[in-house]
DNA sequence: AGGCTTCCATACAGTGGTGTATGGAAGCCT
DNA sequence: AGGCTTCCATACACCACTGTATGGAAGCCT
């Protein structure tokens, strides 16, 4: 009957991350992946054991993706650490952040992607950390700015309504001015 | 069979609110409210038509109780501006925010509830830029900090490994101490 | 071509939850 | 005391979704 290609576990991965961003981990569900993907459950549960078995793939695929993704791209223009920091601020807020928001709150609720998103949150935090070190702030107080920033970052996902373009570049602008004083 | 006293809808919204922060929308389910109330589902559809009905109650419930809540708290205080907002900063981590999480889980996806916690950041925020300008900040610059003030509060919510009291302390004094330089 | 492996469809059983119908008990009112 | 109202229990139908069993088709290997 059908003829397309076949499918491997990383086709459902994907369908599954981009569930997972549109509607949280509710939504990933395997019976609605695979109407989309155009199969039935059958391949499923060929791929995987079991619907946990595909969730814990998607924290997978989403830590390692987190490893080498805004902080290699932010490290990779080759600026002093004052332009990279406010470079990787805006590409944080221009992110829509839909993943990391349904990663959040799933976390909330299951350990083993509160394990996964505490995972990325250090390695995100050092990074700041670094950068504001490198700048030649002590130690302590850079620490403690990069996690002013990150939460900062964080909670511009947190609120339901995000503000216009304009707005939130005078907002980045403005944070970064009072990290770097 | 029973002789305690007869429930109403409060009894409902309240384990409701308690099974929210406890454990997500997913956790308010009737059957499980009726088994800790001592009841069976049949009371809960005495006074609620649907499960619907009591998530509605319970986003009402929380909105109404977040116009008198902290900042009414802070006003309380009759400081100046500059205090008010310290204090204010440290009520807001002092609280383990798991109601406040449990919301905005659950406006990524429901509608309603997306309204409700739009609405209480309005106010909050209008509440921050409110103190920022009576501290003597242009009417811009104040909204711009107010936003950011929020946005690193509920971040810290964001965080799934909360800090050490002293740490957070420590970012609270720092935070405080950047916004109104 | 034959056979083995990989992938998928179909059909079925099971589970956890919602909503509904109905009857009965406890309290209030006169 | 009688009756009306309020509240709750029991039992049932139903739905969405998971997992399992089994058979069959498509591709690869020799």
């Amino acid at each position: 009957m059908r003829r397309g290609p076949r499918l491997g576990p990383e086709d459902w991965i994907a369908a599954g991350l981009e569930a997972l961003a549109q509607g949280g981990v509710d939504a990933v569900r395997v019976d609605v992946l695979a109407k989309t993907l155009g199969v039935t459950r059958g391949s499923f549960y060929w791929h995987f054991g079991d619907r946990r078995a595909l969730l814990d793939g998607l924290l997978a695929a989403w830590g390692e993706q987190q490893t080498d993704g805004v902080i290699a791209r932010a490290q990779a223009l080759g600026k002093p650490p004052r332009e990279t920091l406010r470079a990787l601020l805006g590409m944080c807020f221009e992110d829509d952040g839909r993943l990391e928001r349904a990663l959040r709150s799933w976390a909330a609720t299951d350990g083993a992607a509160a394990e996964a998103v505490q995972a990325v949150d250090g390695r995100r935090i050092a990074y700041l950390a670094a950068l504001l070190a490198a700048m030649g702030f002590a130690e302590a107080t850079a620490r403690t700015r990069a996690r002013i920033a990150y939460r900062a970052w964080l909670g511009d996902y947190a609120l339901v309504q995000r503000q216009a373009a304009d707005t939130t570049a005078a907002d980045v602008e403005e944070l970064h001015a009072l990290l770097v004083k």
